[in-house]
DNA sequence: CACTATATGTGTGTTAGCGCACCGACAACC
DNA sequence: GGTTGTCGGTGCGCTAACACACATATAGTG
C-alpha cells in the first residue's frame, strides 16, 4: 500500500532528481516530518541534529547580529536542502534556520547525510570545510553591512585584512575601501578620520599603518570575532 | 636545487594543511604566478579558469548590483582559494574576484581541480551545486539588501517565496517580512502598501495574494533574476 | 459577547549616509 | 620645474530609513 506516500508525496526536487538507485538507498534514512511555522531547526553556534529537505514548507536562513537584527541570507524551498553545513563537514552554523513556511519535509540524521557523502581526499575535505567558511563570511558580512556603522566596519575590514596580510602596514586606498565596504569614498574618509584620530591607524596615500590592533577590535563589531571564529577551524582541526 | 622554492614559498595554508602524499602528487599541477593590485581573476559570470591559492597575495569576492555598487562578501588570503564555485561544480560565479593585495599565488587549472575533487555520488555532486546557489545566493542577497529600496527587495523576496510556496497565496506578517529583510515593521508597512496601491499584491492579517506576478518582477531589483538564475541550474542540468 | 493578542496604519522628529561639487596635497613623470 | 593624475578632506542640501509613540482593526478565545 502506498497510502502513506500519498498522504505525504515527496515533492523535494533534490531528492527527486536522484538516480533511482541512489533515491531509493536513501529512502529508508528519510523521515517524514510536519514543520509548523517559527519553528526553529537550528540555532547559531548549537549543534546540528538533521538536515532537511522540503516538500511544501519553506526555511529561511538567518544571520544575526542582534536580538532584533537579523537578516535572511537564504531560503530553502524544496529546491534544496536546509542545514548544508553538515555536508560541508561542519556541525554547526553561525546562521538560525526557522520554518518560513509550514508544510511536510524529509529530515536526515546529520551522521548519516555525513556518512552519505562520504568524502574522499585531505583536499576534498579540506575544501568543503572552506567553504562553510566562506558561506559563514558571507553571511556575517551581510548582516554586518547591513546594520553596523561605517566605522566599525571599516574597523573589522582593516583587522580581517592585517590578518592575512601579515604586516601592520599595507597598501590600500580609501577609494578601494568604499568599495569593499560598499559606501561612498567620503564616507570612509570619515571613518578613516575617526579611527586615525584615536591613534589606531595611520594612513597617508594609500598606504595604512595598524598601530592600535586591540583599540581596533574594540571599536569593530563582533562580526569580526564571529567570522574570525568560523573561519580558522578548518585548519587545524584536520 | 631547491632555489626556485626558496625564491617563491608555497605558504598558503590550505595547500600546506594537506598530507604529505597528496601535496606530491598537486605540486607538478600548481603554477607560480604573480598578482597584481587591482587584478581580476574572474569576472561575474564569466568561466573560471584557474582556481588561486593565495600565498602572500589577498583576493576580496565582490557582488555587484550596478557598475559602482559593488560590496565585498569574502576576503581569501592564504587561508584559503579563490574560485570555490569550480570545486563545487559551476565553472562561473556570481562574484567578480579581484586582487586586493598583491603577492604571489599558486594556481591550478580548474579542470585540474575539479578532477582532483572528483565528485562520488549523484547525491554529492547535486549538493554541491545547491551549495553552489546558497553563496550566490546569500552573496547577492548581500548587496541587495545594502544598497536597493526596501520595496524593491519586499517584491524580489515575494517572488521567491512565490517560487517556493506554489500557491498564489500565502501567510506572512509584516512583521515577519522586516526581520527577513532587515528592516522595520513599519517600513514593510510602507513597501507593501505601495505594492498593494498598485494592485500588484493585497494583503490583510498575514495573508498575502500575489495578484501580478509580473508586475511585481518588474518591480523588483535584478537581484531576483540572478539569483533565480543561479539557483535553477543545477536541478536540470544533472 | 467581551476580552485579548495579533496585525496593521500613521505621525513626528532624528540621523546616517548619499550625491554633488569642490579644494588642496602630494607623487610621478615627462 | 611644470603638468597631470591620484588621493584625501570638506561643505551642503537631501532623503530613506530609523526610533518612538500611538491608533485601529480583526481574529480567536473564554
Amino acid at each position: 500500500m502506498l497510502d502513506t506516500k500519498r498522504d505525504m508525496p515527496v515533492t523535494n526536487r533534490l531528492l527527486a532528481i536522484l538516480p533511482k538507485n541512489e533515491h531509493q538507498r536513501l529512502l529508508p534514512q528519510l523521515e517524514h516530518v510536519a514543520l509548523t511555522f517559527a519553528e526553529v531547526l537550528h540555532e547559531p553556534g548549537a549543534s546540528i541534529r538533521h538536515v532537511y529537505f522540503p516538500n511544501d514548507s519553506i526555511i529561511s536562513l538567518l544571520a544575526e547580529v542582534a536580538e532584533s537584527a537579523t537578516l535572511e541570507v537564504g531560503i530553502v524551498g524544496n529546491e534544496g536542502m536546509a542545514g548544508i553545513s553538515v555536508f560541508m563537514g561542519v556541525n554547526t552554523s553561525r546562521n538560525r534556520a526557522i520554518v518560513q513556511g509550514a508544510g511536510t519535509a524529509l529530515r536526515m540524521k546529520a551522521a548519516a547525510l555525513r556518512k552519505e557523502t562520504n568524502h574522499v581526499g585531505s583536499l576534498h575535505r579540506l575544501l568543503h570545510r572552506y567553504s562553510h567558511s566562506l558561506l559563514t563570511q558571507a553571511s556575517q558580512s551581510a548582516a554586518c553591512n547591513r546594520f553596523h556603522r561605517v566605522n566599525e566596519r571599516l574597523a573589522r575590514w582593516l583587522l580581517m585584512t592585517h590578518d592575512r596580510v601579515g604586516a601592520d602596514e599595507f597598501r590600500v586606498t580609501q577609494e578601494f575601501m568604499s568599495n569593499m565596504l560598499g559606501v561612498r569614498r567620503e564616507g570612509v574618509t570619515g571613518a578613516a578620520g575617526i579611527l586615525q584620530r584615536d591613534q589606531l591607524i595611520s594612513y597617508s596615500r594609500g598606504q595604512v599603518k595598524i598601530l592600535n590592533r586591540v583599540g581596533l577590535e574594540a571599536v569593530s563589531c563582533d562580526c569580526y570575532r564571529i567570522i574570525k571564529g568560523e573561519s580558522d577551524g578548518y585548519l587545524t582541526k584536520n
